[in-house]
DNA sequence: CCCTGATTCGC
DNA sequence: GCGAATCAGG
């Protein structure tokens, strides 16, 4: 891919815009992957991302030293030196000393294991859940199940109503809404823009 | 399994 | 510099 002025001009623009990264792919006939690189070599501000890699290694080094003595002072800098390098000697010693362990969530069950082994097998039985029904409000009733039960209006709300007319056989819905009801996500994401 | 964005690293 | 591969969360 060739970014000149004018592709990276539509990358900065659609990125403002808030698509997502696939998306301005999609424009740009290039993948995801080059689109978030670009962005990322352009300096651009990403946007809130599923993961957050500092935030877990983090989280490692402060799951690890359970049982170490609390009075230490954390070590910013410390943490603030840690690069790449720091990271895959870590990762090499993690297999080391526990190969089949590589996840975060495993190494905490094997921590808690190692603290209390004799409960490990312990089976918790299935949360029991109450369902409290708060100020129920008096909901109009479909008429029949050949109703399209189809909302109307806000619920709660005094006019809010179902739409009443004849469901298709099999459906809850009449026509018009069967329409509306069934929508396969890709056209829906598409119809949204 | 679909999506997301971020990072790594061979090219 | 580029972006596929990979990671990791929703």
């Amino acid at each position: 891919m060739e970014w000149n002025e004018e592709a990276v001009a539509r990358l900065k623009e659609l990125w403002a815009q808030g698509l997502s990264t696939a998306e301005i792919g999609r424009h740009l006939n290039v993948t995801k992957n080059a689109v978030v690189g670009k962005a990322h070599r352009l300096g651009l501000e990403g946007r809130p991302s599923p993961i957050r890699r500092a935030a877990a290694a983090k989280k490692e080094k402060v799951v690890a030293p359970v049982a170490a003595k609390p009075e230490r002072k954390p070590e910013e800098k410390a943490v603030k030196v840690a690069k790449p390098k720091a990271e895959k000697i870590e990762k090499v010693q993690k297999e080391k000393l526990a190969p089949a362990v590589n996840s975060a969530k495993t190494a905490e069950v094997t921590q808690l294991e190692m603290v209390a082994p004799v409960v490990k097998k312990e089976v918790k039985p299935a949360k029991k859940t109450k369902i409290e029904f708060s100020t129920p409000v008096e909901l109009p009733k479909r008429r029949s199940m050949s109703d399209c039960c189809w909302p109307i209006g806000d619920p709660g709300t005094k006019d809010f109503h179902f739409c009443g007319a004849k469901a298709i056989p099999g459906k809850p819905y009449c026509l018009e809404h069967v329409q509306i009801a069934y929508v396969k996500l890709r056209d829906r994401k598409n119809n949204v823009a």
